[in-house]
DNA sequence: CGGCAAATTGACTCCACTCAAAGGAGGTGG
DNA sequence: CCACCTCCTTTGAGTGGAGTCAATTTGCCG
């Protein structure tokens, strides 16, 4: 269980700051958003960093007691069900800045599962101390109450039932626009997951997501290279995104 | 535009006793669940009890600004959205007690549509003054982020490749589930929504559905007379909902 | 009764799945 | 360092289930 965890959570001094959400890149994203000064200070003190998470640890898993929302830093996370034939089924991917275990405050036990895809790492809150802090801070609830509101409308339009090459383009265009807001490329970036599971997400056969993909390529409208892809024709793209192919 | 809607919100004394939370026989499914004395009392001040809606009325429309969330009293609802090529897709049925509208927060205007299937009222709350209250009161304040959670569960949930009886067997008893815990018959209910509007929201032809139906007919598992349905059968729908036919 | 919309039924088509096999990438141990 | 193994990905061939188109029946409301 050796690693470097203490440092990523307590740097010695020098050069190297703690930390913080005030310093955090992301915090415009995360849920500090709005927040500032004293109340960003009493944020802060809940927020509790873990040490990097390796691929395939996971963050939780269904069952488990929930106590706690994790807001990721780093990595990419998957979350996913085992329904009652033993059969996984991906629910959604996760990017830094996005915070995962919203659905388990129903009930208080997790019914999903979330797994590191790649070495990532996350800050872990309590919810019962964020919420007690939400009551004192509106800008704090308004937040939260925001966040869970967002989920709820990607949700909602993600439902759709179009053709397997529109689906993949809808994924390619939120995977660019979710990277370019936190200052990644929009036009080349790493696919973390495996096509078994962008096709358990889609909710097609990896087969045809291969096939889609090569379809793609031929065109011109995407390049690869393991696991990174590029987006040549943004707006061929779109296009098969808006109206299938 | 003559109707009772006065009698309902404000019945005349005798009998008929005003229609509170605390009188409400859906509230322990509905917003206040958990609430009681003095916090009950300063919630329902914030109800507004609106008139009957007709069927084909709209509760809100997407691009209306985002003031208010609806708790359904009585009849059935219908949340869609109208996407680029501007068909018609359907998120969700509501029933009573179910609350509808906080996928609006985030950007506090109206993304999807609500419209009443049949006859039907609601009540209505301004959201400000609801997660107002709720800073004062930590029962409603987690009452809201559990309704909030058991929606984001749901619709992570539902999320799932089945075939057209598997998925028609899913919200027959979907919907028996939710009647039979506000108190109607779980094997007898009305099919407000038209064959459309589930073939819509369960991704597939109406003819699709149409033939689902024969087939469940034919070997025993329902019945059907207008737009009422019996389950005959609640095993075998279960195998069905399952394992797929 | 008449006219219109919703629901059903039938015939045909097509897209995505399944089954099967070959080609690559990464990891392990000798 | 290479051989081998395994898992992931790609490619091909054939099948099936749901969609589409079209015609008919049923129910609804004036």
């Amino acid at each position: 269980m050796k690693c470097d965890a203490k440092v990523l959570s307590f740097p010695v001094g020098q050069g190297m700051a703690r930390l913080t959400c005030s310093r955090c890149s992301l915090a415009e994203l995360c849920l500090p958003d709005h927040l500032a000064g004293a109340d960003l200070a009493r944020m802060e003190q809940l927020v509790e960093r873990s040490k990097p998470n390796r691929p395939g640890q996971h963050l939780y898993r269904a069952g488990d007691a929930f106590n706690e929302i994790f807001a990721i830093r780093s990595g990419c996370y998957k979350s996913y069900l085992i329904d009652e034939n033993g059969e996984e089924k991906v629910i959604d991917f996760h990017l830094p800045s996005e915070i995962v275990g919203f659905d388990a405050i129903h009930g208080g036990v997790h019914v999903s599962n979330c797994i590191a895809l790649d070495i990532g790492s996350v800050c872990t809150l309590k919810f019962s101390e964020v919420s007690d802090l939400a009551r004192h801070i509106p800008a704090l609830q308004n937040r939260l109450f925001d966040i869970m509101s967002h989920r709820i409308q990607d949700l909602e339009i993600v439902r759709g039932n179009h053709g397997a090459d529109q689906r993949f383009a809808l994924f390619l265009e939120s995977l660019s626009r979710r990277y370019s807001r936190r200052g990644y490329s929009a036009h080349e970036f790493t696919l973390a997951m495996s096509r078994k599971d962008i096709a358990n997400y889609l909710q097609l056969a990896s087969e045809t997501v291969s096939r889609v993909l090569h379809r793609m390529k031929s065109q011109g409208i995407v390049a690869t290279r393991r696991k990174q892809i590029q987006l040549l024709n943004p707006e061929a793209l779109h296009l098969i995104a808006m109206h299938g192919w």
